[in-house]
DNA sequence: CTTGGAAAGTCAACAAGGCTGACTTAATAT
DNA sequence: ATATTAAGTCAGCCTTGTTGACTTTCCAAG
């Protein structure tokens, strides 16, 4: 099962053993494994709620960047324009979202969370938080620094520029 | 200080920077962003057959694990019996997987793949690796080893316990 | 001032892949 | 003998994704 042919041996005076098929293959599970943990705790409160992970995901964003357009939301979000106006439909009709028309363009709207959609977003990153704070506190700062590198790398480079745009905070 | 069980890293020193809330949900972000990245190349070969993320989580398993039953297949990929066996069906009707009537239960089906089954593995899982040895790569071994240790945390425990089973191979 | 095009929203239809519930068949275990 | 287990099936439902066609609103350029 071990492919040497990806990873020799200390090719210059590099360990890169790392860098084996099968290392990948464990990585690749441990992703796939941790994803499930990651998404689990959300999942069960959303039970309560007719809500999904799709209402999850634009509710976390649009806290993340109060105001920021629908068409914003749908390059991040990835998913096609009807499928998230079905959510963001719901979202605003149960009151959790406020969609403001635009003042420079009027045909843009502004996206907002209400007080109840803030008390929602609070309990699902909660609960996300939680499960985050055990696995950076059991691993270690140095060991989340690492998983926060190889996170980055995996992405799209479009992801990553959203991903980086997202630190400074703004729509 | 009470947290030495817990965190064996910050005892007494208490840097604990990379626990606060604002650090946690960057890791929330990156894993987002970073999972789909992590299911693209796949997705994008999939497209070209009539198949899934579903089908390949199946064949990806059954490929480490040649020979497991069905419901150690339910478990591991914490789906129903009907989900997956719509899945399976095509599967083997299409000639990628193979399902043997156990010889010590007979109630038992063994699954394998094929070698069609094992030509399409190889081209997923190369994707996938493809992105994930560049991630490597560019992060380093200390950083793949930080990334490795949270993922695992992440998991519940009943995930961690496959995970860790699958290390050795076989179902 | 008209017109082209962008942003947003809507309707309809469809598919993948989850789910529950009810039920059968075969084989093992008690 | 009977109960339990593994697998499979049928029917129906939901969420969330997709296309395609279309409208409304609005900005901006000719």
């Amino acid at each position: 099962m071990q492919d040497q042919r990806t990873s020799p041996h200390p090719a210059g005076g590099e360990n890169l053993l790392f860098l084996t098929d099968d290392q990948l293959r464990r990585g690749i599970e441990a992703m796939f494994f941790a994803y499930r943990g990651f998404t689990a705790d959300p999942d069960r409160i959303l039970e309560n709620y007719a809500y999904g992970r799709a209402h999850h995901r634009a509710i976390h964003f649009i806290n993340r960047s109060p105001g920021t357009t629908v068409s914003n939301l749908l390059d991040v979000l990835g998913v096609t324009k009807q499928s998230l106006n079905r959510v963001l439909r719901t979202l605003i009709e149960d009151g959790l979202v406020e969609s403001r028309v635009g003042t420079r363009d009027k045909r843009e709207r502004h996206l907002y969370l209400t007080e109840e959609g803030r008390a929602l977003e609070r309990d699902l990153s909660e609960a996300q938080r939680r499960r985050m704070r055990a696995a950076y506190r059991a691993a270690g700062p140095e060991a989340v620094a690492g998983f926060r590198l190889v996170l980055e790398q995996m992405m799209d480079p479009q992801m990553r520029a959203w991903f980086n745009a997202l630190k400074d905070g703004g729509s």
